[in-house]
DNA sequence: AAATAGAATATTGTATACAATTATTACATA
DNA sequence: TATGTAATAATTGTATACAATATTCTATTT
């Protein structure tokens, strides 16, 4: 189970970010410097660089003297995360409508089509295809600032895998009309929908943690006693 | 000229990005880590976790194998920045609207006082209340994810560097508008607010770097010749 | 004199070693 | 048995050492 490669902390990374975000490494769980290096035969110190870059993303958390966690999802980060993506999706959004390229929004396209007119729709398969359409908004935007905002991409992330927050019945003919509006080039419109789009997905999940679903609760972190 | 403190690296992250900000450290400037290390009296592995933070808010570049360079701001991630700031600022403001405390109000209120009615204003001390204004107004919001957008506040700051974007005599009834908004406890229009003063300050950078958002072309950073 | 190849030097990336701190265990005592 | 304390082990933080790569300098050739 070895790693060789030319950047040894960024495999590291994105190996160790997958490992968290599909819940190999759990909420909490401390990550002891001395195993996974010796896990993944390689010394302390790209490991340490790896986890410098995952602190950035808030997906793991550092106590001076105590070590690495992997972070709980508190509610009101989720929910401030929300609120986050909600505005720079209407950034990016505004942009795409403005610049966007004929393949580009053919794509966009392509990835709704499977489900259109469909009754049954397979959840998971329908949860990437809504992940895909919003990471390619914020990457079609060209905007380089907002590709440092991948801490949101990530609560986001291991939010829908508690399942879909909102049912594709609903949220389908919403993004066809975002869609829509980017073909238009009305980015006026555009925004004002994919923020409307947001703001709804938002108020289901604050709803939904009145009963903390999915392991989510409010905990502090790592304080004991 | 040693630093002996308990956290090392984050002694160095401050030391560093401070240098950076003030133009101590040019932009192209390559940071060679034992040359840093040697005058700060410090080892190499501290000073890269700190290059590590550094460069998350995009203040240094690690180009591999290469090393570390203070990053040139680049027109378009300045543009892209000032966009994002827009957005970020609403989602701040509008939460700080249905929180905010006395003192808080109180302070923000204080940092123009002493600009109202007066004909010559010292651009320095306007440019900091300015920054302290639009600081403050993120972390009134408590908004946990937006502290980690250190990125903005940063490129903001290098550009005001540059003097006052607009004059003091025009954004000074801006911002006494939107703390009147805030004091309201009226969400919509103080993001209406905010989001329109930092539109007009972006359209004023936009005109004096020349370029246009649109059609632009990627400038790859650090190539000699 | 300019250009190029090769050697010398400088710099980064990784591993190991040691010091400082924290967590755990064992033991004595109430 | 429960509790507090000392000894031990585990873990992190920092420094040093070495290997890999990049840069600079020098000498040679055209």
């Amino acid at each position: 189970m070895e790693i060789e490669f030319q950047d040894l902390s960024y495999e590291v990374y994105k190996r160790l970010k997958n490992m968290i975000l599909v819940n190999e490494l759990l909420p909490g769980e401390q990550l002891k410097q001395e195993h996974i290096a010796a896990r993944l035969g390689i010394s302390r110190m790209p490991l340490h660089k790896a986890f410098q870059m995952l602190e950035n993303e808030m997906l793991v958390e550092n106590l001076p003297r105590r070590g690495f966690f992997v972070t709980r999802i508190d509610n009101n980060q989720l929910i401030d995360a929300f609120e986050c993506r909600e505005a720079l999706e209407g950034v990016a959004v505004r942009r795409v409508s403005q610049i966007i390229g004929k393949q580009e929004l053919a794509y966009l396209k392509s990835l709704f089509k499977p489900f259109i007119g469909k009754t049954n729709i397979d959840d998971r398969k329908y949860i990437e295809a809504d992940q895909e359409f919003h990471n390619s908004i914020l990457k079609f935007s060209r905007n380089e600032i907002l590709k440092k905002f991948e801490v949101i991409r990530n609560i986001t992330y291991r939010t829908y895998r508690g399942g879909l927050i909102r049912a594709p019945k609903e949220t389908l003919p919403e993004h066809l009309a975002i869609i829509d509006a980017i073909e238009q080039k009305d980015a006026v419109l555009a925004e004002r929908l994919i923020r409307e789009h947001s703001g709804k997905s938002q108020k289901c999940i604050i709803e939904k943690l009145g009963t903390s679903p999915n392991g989510v609760e409010p905990v502090l972190h790592h304080d004991k006693k």
